[in-house]
DNA sequence: CGGAGCGGGATTTTT
DNA sequence: TCCCGCTCCG
């Protein structure tokens, strides 16, 4: 019985008067919410309304009482997600719900069982979680142990194995004999009982545990499991999508129907947006529901509130090339909106040129960049953007990860160098004075603190009067004499040595990047590449206050949540968002569908990908611009790149062909589809179209892929002449014929930028090779800066070809207009 | 312990 | 191609 004016109470009087909440969704979203008994499974394709359909349905069984908020069991994902739910039920219910112990992650909940019955799996309550480092040492240990060359077996390998079997669910015993034979002559079996009876003696559980323990559990201990039976009144599940074999296992135990009953299960889920498969998500778990729940029933939310119709459609045909998914088709009711523009450019800097460009116009014409969002396939991706909006200016956010100004190490070293630009900047003197430990902890700077205020001075100079007096202990008075030394050492030699050879005097000898360097946990080295990469870029900057200047500009601009800013991030990241405007970059085989998702998985890695693109889509309300570059570097070398297929998969009828404004003309689309509308086909004389074409060609024969001959191969032949694709080609044709207004229009374009002569040129590292002469305005001798390579001298002239001598990149042909004068 | 020399790898990421 | 991580050696 619901305790009185507990949540249960207070929901049920929110809804008093015919339930409010109800009257707000649309029928499929109420039949979802009403439909509490039994299995339901609730296929939510992208936005129609998911989170609020669970949380409704939270609200609504504690309305009408049917189980107290500690007897509902909804589980999440990610912390954020957990949260998100806890403030929208709160939010419906009237006030946060403290009252919903399980509404958690999947681990979180997993590890308040586990906890509770440890000693049951010989842990003790306290038992530790080890992180993948830890798990990996431990691991190193066993097979050193095991006197296993770990040159051969890799640790990370083994460490791979255990984790994909505890996803799947198995105990060591329950390890397929045949699959532990591939690891050290088929120790693998056997290392991993090792390492859990390791992990039992350290008192530890890693990740994947904390479901395996508890599957484990409920199996061993029948009379366990019954009590969270029948705690468990109802059961939610969120992104069901997402869950791994074990996850599965676990809610089927919790879930299974008890005296011929069904309990009551939700699972909210959309096939088409399941994109974690590559660390253990089963599609299949949400395919096979109604098999797994006999008798469940299935809502399927189509209607969509967020995308215009163009997309909308875009998105659906796109992803209707899929084979294995449950189907859905989406509609929405808002208007066909702008259609997706699909452009192309000459390689991954002009994409970001050309993307920065576009975004500073929609800026002009008040678009807020909090509602732009740039989406990668691969991180890597990212430092292009980065790199061309700090150039423009324009303020972005890193989703997903800090940004590289944000990072830690780089704040650290920059406050280095503003203590010693300006000895007056107490922050940054306070941020660095004991890092790395040099044993001036809190009492040391407290007693700067005092001294700075008595005297009204900076921390610096504080500093330089403590050590005269005996106010600190003779050791940290030692340390800050050395370190206020060293502030005077490097002060001089900024007088000397070029800002960017000095930056590395200081990372050195102030310990700093040594700190790194003994460090152990798992990102030391990346931070360490962090600092290379700052050191590297200072040479673009003609001395320390200008670099700083720079530095300071645009961390203030893009200092705090609040600030108007483009978000950047991978589309896994962007699971779950929504933006007015949307760029989807590197629209590239090999890049997108990823290469490695087709040689490690095949059919089922290519139909993951066109998910992730359908995600990526699906993130957009009002604008959806696709972006390929011609030409990538991929591992350190310049490729020409294929389009996409998933391009070829987009509706001709909903999208506009585009090309990048950049001061190169567009490569067009080398080989795809959209070429043979007849528009312009034969006008493709480049060797860049040239080569395209061939590659495409090859892959096409040699059945797929950038790799020679890597074993596991995807042979695309049964999605090339997938008769969706052709119908999808068929349709384009067709489209293009019967669409005089705006296609024609933008194929004219097209093809007029191609047809007046110009050819695409050809760019290494920002040199560019065979563009229009012209007179240059500069002249031998002149002093002139570039964006990449920073300040030089002109050494030669050759009509608008410049060669210069950069005193930091050495000497490169470069065209005028890359170039201004320093 | 640190630097040179080498081989292998090079997506996506939450807990 | 480039970068990491490991090994080997002084």
């Amino acid at each position: 019985m619901p305790i009185p004016g507990g949540i249960a109470e207070r929901a049920r009087a929110a809804a008093t008067g015919g339930s409010q909440y109800l009257n707000d969704l649309n029928p499929e979203q109420r039949e979802a919410v009403e439909a509490l008994d039994g299995a339901v499974l609730v296929l939510a394709g992208a936005g129609t309304g998911k989170t609020r359909v669970l949380t409704t349905r939270i609200a609504h069984i504690l309305s009408l009482g049917r189980a107290r908020p500690s007897e509902i069991l909804a589980v999440t994902f990610t912390n954020k997600a957990a949260r998100e739910m806890k403030e929208r039920v709160g939010h419906m219910v009237g006030q946060i719900v403290e009252g919903m112990p399980w509404l958690g992650t999947f681990h979180a909940i997993g590890v308040k069982i586990l906890r509770r019955h440890a000693e049951m799996v010989g842990l003790k309550p306290d038992f530790t979680i080890l992180d993948v480092d830890d798990q990996i040492r431990l691991i190193k240990q066993i097979l050193d142990a095991e006197g296993i060359d770990e040159k051969r077996w890799p640790a990370r390998v083994l460490a791979m194995l255990i984790d994909g079997w505890k996803n799947r669910g198995l105990t060591p015993t329950q390890v397929p004999a045949g699959e532990g034979a591939s690891f050290a002559n088929g120790k693998g079996r056997k290392l991993y009982a090792a390492f859990q009876e390791r992990l039992k003696t350290l008192n530890a559980a890693d990740f994947g545990d904390l479901l395996l323990e508890n599957i484990r559990l409920f199996r061993e201990q029948p009379e366990v499991l019954a009590q969270y039976q029948q705690r468990f009144k109802f059961i939610l599940v969120d992104e069901y999508q997402d869950t791994n074999v074990a996850q599965y296992l676990w809610l089927r135990l919790l879930g299974q129907s008890q005296g011929g009953v069904q309990k009551n299960i939700c699972c909210v889920g959309d096939d088409d947006q399941s994109i974690y498969g590559w660390r253990g998500a089963e599609v299949d778990n949400i395919l096979r529901f109604d098999h797994d729940f006999p008798g469940a029933k299935v809502v399927r939310l189509e209607r969509n509130y967020r995308s215009t119709g163009h997309i909308l459609a875009c998105a659906s045909q796109l992803i209707a090339h899929n084979q294995g998914r449950l189907g859905k088709t989406l509609r929405t009711e808002d208007v066909l909106g702008e259609k997706v523009q699909v452009t192309s450019a000459w390689d991954s800097e002009e994409e970001a040129r050309s993307i920065g460009d576009e975004i500073e116009e929609a800026q002009r014409g008040g678009h807020k960049l909090e509602q732009i969002a740039i989406l990668v396939r691969a991180s890597f991706q990212m430092r292009e953007f980065e790199d061309r909006f700090v150039t423009l200016g324009l303020p972005y956010r890193v989703i997903g990860g800090p940004r590289f100004y944000e990072r830690a190490e780089i704040r650290d070293a920059l406050a280095y160098l503003r203590v010693i630009h300006s000895p007056t900047d107490d922050l940054a003197f306070e941020r660095i004075v004991n890092v790395p430990k040099r044993g001036l902890g809190d009492a040391s700077l407290q007693c700067l603190h005092d001294h700075a205020r008595k005297k009204r001075v900076s921390l610096t100079e504080a500093a330089r009067a403590v050590v005269e007096t005996d106010e600190l202990k003779p050791k940290a008075r030692g340390a800050l004499r050395d370190l206020n030394a060293s502030f005077v050492r490097w002060r001089k030699l900024n007088e000397t040595l070029p800002h960017n050879e000095l930056a590395e005097v200081v990372l050195d000898e102030s310990g700093y990047t040594d700190m790194w360097q003994k460090d152990r946990s798992a990102d030391a080295a990346g931070r360490l590449e962090n600092l290379k990469e700052l050191v590297r870029s200072m040479q673009d900057f003609e001395n320390l206050a200008g670099f700083l200047e720079h530095i300071s500009l645009v961390m203030d601009t893009d200092k705090g949540e609040g600030v108007d800013s483009v978000s950047i991030m991978t589309l896994h990241a962007a699971k779950g968002l929504e933006f007015d405007t949307v760029f989807l970059t590197g629209w590239e085989e090999g890049l997108f569908p990823h290469q490695r998702a087709l040689d490690d998985q095949g059919r089922a890695g290519l139909e993951e990908e066109r998910r992730l693109a359908h995600v990526g889509i699906t993130r957009a309300r009002k604008h959806a611009r696709i972006y390929f570059a011609t030409n990538r570097r991929i591992h350190g070398m310049w490729t020409t790149t294929v389009p996409s297929r998933f391009l070829d998969e987009l509706p001709e009828a909903h999208v506009e062909v585009k090309e990048a404004q950049g001061a190169f003309g567009g490569a067009g689309y080398g080989g795809s589809r959209f070429d043979e509308t007849g528009a312009f086909g034969s006008s493709y004389t480049t060797p860049g179209w040239q080569r395209a074409q061939r590659n495409k060609q090859d892959i096409a024969s040699r059945g797929g892929g950038f790799g020679e001959n890597s074993a596991p191969r995807y042979v695309p032949d049964g999605v090339l002449d997938d008769p969706g694709v052709d119908e999808a080609g068929a349709a384009f044709a067709e489209g293009s014929g019967g669409q005089a207004g705006q296609k024609p229009d933008s194929l004219a374009r097209h093809s007029a930028k191609r047809g007046g002569g110009r050819r695409s040129p050809v760019t290494i590292e920002g040199e560019l090779v065979g563009k229009s002469t012209g007179v240059s305005s500069f002249a031998v001798g002149d002093r002139v800066f570039h964006q990449k390579f920073g300040n030089g001298n002109v050494a030669a002239v050759d009509g608008n070809k410049l060669t210069i001598a950069f005193d930091h990149a050495g000497e490169k042909r470069v065209v005028d207009s890359f170039v201004e004068r320093a």
